[in-house]
DNA sequence: TCAAAAGTGTTCGTTTTACACCCATGT
DNA sequence: ACATGGGTGTAAAACGAACACTTTTGA
């Protein structure tokens, strides 16, 4: 342990996931480990965004008791952060994160532990739920809380102003656009100011909502998401409109559907076409598309 | 003192500050001070960005000797990193930082300090060069370095590519565009791949590079500068072409004259034309224009 | 035959880039 | 007169948003 004599010094995690909602329920037998919170969806609604969690240590934190928060954990001596936090997540989560992790910054309130003083190094990172789904439920009661989905994202626009006044909007917070107000700034929003309230305990709100935000980062114009997540959650091959859905929501914010495939197709693609027909939806049937790059893997930790 | 017994804390500041060159050497005494590397201007050049540095501690880092690294300190007990990177800048350098300070994160490299395991947070802000000014030289030798002036970046693009090439350029290092290459992503040259080589000891450059990097994201798009630094270094009333050369200088990149001014007078400006003019340089004279905001002042740590 | 999803043509307004020329001043 | 820096007109190109219509499938 590497408890000082006046703080503690701890990384946190914020694991996201994708995955389609509609079959998640059919491959888990216990479904309360999926918090959708009161946007569950009625009706089938394609791609959700979720992040890992775990119920609050009752021992540790007997005031959060039934509250869930990221998995976390202390600083080894001799580990660097990004090596704690691989040890973290596979010592709490039985993961071996293979993709790539991002530093998000340090918690440092001096209040924010009721424990006492506890720097929290958070980190964020995206896994395929394929990885994070053997490690559900259980004694441990792993979880998923709902980041991000097209009905949250709808039933938000309802309840508020549409979506094209925000810079993206999730559940954890959102931005609104720069423009409209004189302040010449982004104005944001957290769970605390959202008619939802909290959603975890501690500041985890803050850092989920934070790592969201650097997720994003991952669509921005021409960047290749795969590259800079280390993982392509859609399988081997895919549709255009697959990967549409998984920028949506991990964007929050609603893009064309032509506009999308033209400029993601124009010159100098990071996609394949695979000449492969897929109907197994309804419509007329698509081309099928794949990564460059066959692998992916992450080796390096940074 | 918040050591313990394996690792300890440490914040180092990242502070920039811009002056006039031209200026800069009438009013110095001593213009070792001030180091432009092999980049000092021949003839007036204007703008120029830097960043303030100490000579590295000999007793801590006998094998420093002669380098120049960040201002920094050890994170103390019942801190938070941002009060304690406002108390480093009043101790190590006398100065009252009343600007905005940004997180840059953490550095925790085992082997990035030889004196063993140091973590190190790194925090950024800008001040105003005549705060700066009363400090420099003396005892501690405080002094500044050059990160970027246009003969800099008139420098680096006879001897590389055009500009236009680059999302940036400065003498901690760019990053090219992310479209011509096929890797769909941004690629970074640090100084341990330009010409020049090392500037600061440690990993200092590193850390100036990433809050250049930061620093940058001030001048985009719609945002007000002066709001996000707080702190408007041009003085409360200036032209437009000083604004204008305050954001290439940061950007590391040019931007035409004419539409700077448009896109920055359009709808909804934090500008204000004081219907004053100005005719105290060459040519026609200008119209002299103040923030909307007289006080920038900031409060709250964050 | 119809709904669903994909593919594509076209329009329109805005943003960005570029160039050009004129203006008002001090020297 | 002219160099200097400021102000502005205008045009082309690039980009983004929107809309509409066609295509191809399964039910």
């Amino acid at each position: 342990m590497t408890t000082d004599i006046f703080t503690s010094s701890a990384v946190d995690l914020v694991i996201f996931t994708v995955v389609d909602s509609d079959k998640l329920s059919k491959q888990l037998w216990d479904d309360s480990l999926v918090s959708f919170g009161p946007y569950r969806p009625k009706s089938p609604e394609g791609l959700s965004l979720f992040v890992v969690t775990l119920p609050a240590d009752e021992a540790l934190y007997p005031n959060l008791h039934g509250q869930r928060v990221l998995p976390g954990g202390y600083l080894g001596k001799d580990e660097t952060l990004a090596e704690a936090s691989r040890r973290i997540a596979k010592q709490r989560l039985g993961l071996s994160l293979n993709t790539k992790i991002r530093q998000l910054g340090t918690f440092d309130e001096p209040n924010r532990d009721p424990r006492g003083r506890v720097l929290s190094f958070a980190y964020w990172a995206m896994v395929d739920f394929v990885e994070i789904r053997k490690y559900l439920g259980g004694r441990d009661q792993i979880g998923l809380e709902l980041v991000n989905s097209h009905h949250y994202m709808n039933t938000f626009a309802k309840e508020n102003f549409p979506l094209y006044h925000y810079d993206g909007v999730c559940r954890f917070g959102n931005r609104t656009m720069p423009s409209p107000s004189a302040l010449r700034g982004h104005a944001k929003t957290l769970t605390d100011h959202l008619p939802g309230g909290r959603i975890l305990g501690l500041d985890h709100d803050q850092m989920v909502f934070y790592a969201w935000r650097a997720l994003r980062h991952a669509f921005t114009g021409k960047l290749d998401p795969f590259r800079f997540l280390g993982l392509n959650p859609l399988g081997l091959e895919f549709r255009i409109s697959e990967l549409h859905e998984f920028t949506e929501i991990c964007r929050g914010e609603t893009i064309q559907r032509d506009y999308f495939k033209r400029q993601l197709l124009k010159n100098e693609t990071y996609l394949l076409n695979t000449g492969k027909t897929d109907r197994s939806r309804p419509g007329k049937p698509t081309q099928l598309y794949k990564h460059i790059n066959d692998n992916l893997d992450v080796t390096d930790t940074e």
